[in-house]
DNA sequence: TTTGAGTTTATTGTGTACAGTGAATACAGT
DNA sequence: ACTGTATTCACTGTACACAATAAACTCAAA
């Protein structure tokens, strides 16, 4: 008895739930998905479950082999610190075309987002500013009408989210004024400078990751 | 009776098929993809069709709408030309990756790729330097041991390619030099720099694109 | 002419049975 | 023991039948 509603189809749930499993690690990389086992294991038949995979073969996040079984690709921190990268360059590419003739509602909804979790820098809550950091990621993301842009950044946005809460994550004291550069300079409507601070942020991160990962083979 | 084999699983043979129906223009932008109609149409059942949609789902060739209902994308000149702008700012991405160790033989073997049409570009032969100006691309793309950089450009490229041979192209004597200059860029393993040259050069494709795109929308 | 309940139709969602196929396994010949 | 050949097994691929549902359509009442 779920407490969630199943207004959605068995097939979008099934994927989301996948998708979920993959990013929290349930599913380890490199594992086969043998359709039988894991569709008794969610409680459906095979058909909703093929569907989810195939979406989820679209999207990267599995691996189909050429004789049709599906592994779960690999989501170590050198494959989420090349996602970073993507994400660097797809959300400075964003500012930049968002700059030029962004509103200005935009740009104080943004300020008045980060002010509103300012205290939590001073005090370290942690979660609180996370929320935010995401939520101002997103709203920008959102604002590309054509949506493309969008809909490639989707994935990418959900493995970012599951994968810094696994504490990969700058401090706020940190991150805090780069959101506040980044806000500076789309008002300013300066392209390339939005475009720049976007992406020397989201850059810093990587950084982290890559010591992060040099420690780990050192393990 | 196929002259070629059906090596393949129907699915991917499909999944095939309906892609390039869609780049190709036989399914309209907009068009509702039914499925009973198309499966007639392809000569398959629903089950290979659907897993088709799903995947072509996830790499955002369809829309589906909240009730299930497939669509296809919009493939006008204002999506090809951002299309184009996420691939501007990934290919300079591989370009910054691949700088830093890139092997000689590379630049080599791209270097004689290029010079190996330097002929065609005198003589006019678009085709012929067409060809080498898309292995130049793909060549590069597939240096990035990860993948998922590659992945996500797969798709990206399937459109470009087709795009292209709807006559939205520079000419050879124009786009030569900024192949050669990305080369040099990449043999002195000037990251910064073969990052930017790549970006210039297909930012100045996209300014045509947008060109294209106002008098279209003059019309 | 409009409205609105009831009915049909069009189309997707799901389960299931069976076909197809490689890979593992057992077994016989040497 | 060792190799090569059947046989079985564990899967995935495909078709099809039926359920579910939202839209279109009818037709009678106001």
């Amino acid at each position: 008895m779920r407490s969630f509603a199943m207004s959605t189809s068995l097939e979008e749930n099934v994927y989301y739930r996948l998708r979920e499993m993959i990013l929290s690690g349930e599913l380890v990389s490199g594992e086969k998905l043998v359709q039988e086992d894991l569709s008794a294991r969610l409680g459906v038949s095979r058909t909703p479950l093929r569907a989810a995979i195939a979406r989820l073969d679209g999207e990267n996040f599995v691996w189909m082999s050429s004789r049709g079984e599906a592994s779960v690709s690999e989501f170590g921190l050198r494959q989420i610190a090349e996602l970073f990268e993507i994400r660097a360059v797809l959300e400075g590419l964003i500012c930049r075309l968002l700059a030029p003739n962004i509103e200005l509602k935009h740009t104080i909804y943004l300020r008045s987002l980060m002010e509103s979790v300012a205290g939590a820098v001073e005090t370290g809550d942690d979660a609180k500013y996370r929320e935010a950091d995401v939520e101002f990621h997103t709203h920008l993301t959102n604002q590309i009408p054509g949506g493309n842009l969008g809909r490639l950044l989707e994935p990418v946005h959900t493995i970012m989210r599951m994968s810094l809460s696994q504490g990969i994550l700058r401090s706020p004291a940190e991150t805090y004024p780069e959101h506040m550069a980044i806000i500076d300079a789309l008002e300013a409507r300066n392209a390339d400078k939005a475009e720049q601070a976007m992406i020397d942020h989201i850059r810093k991160t990587i950084a982290l990751l890559q010591k992060k990962a040099e420690e780990d083979t050192q393990t």
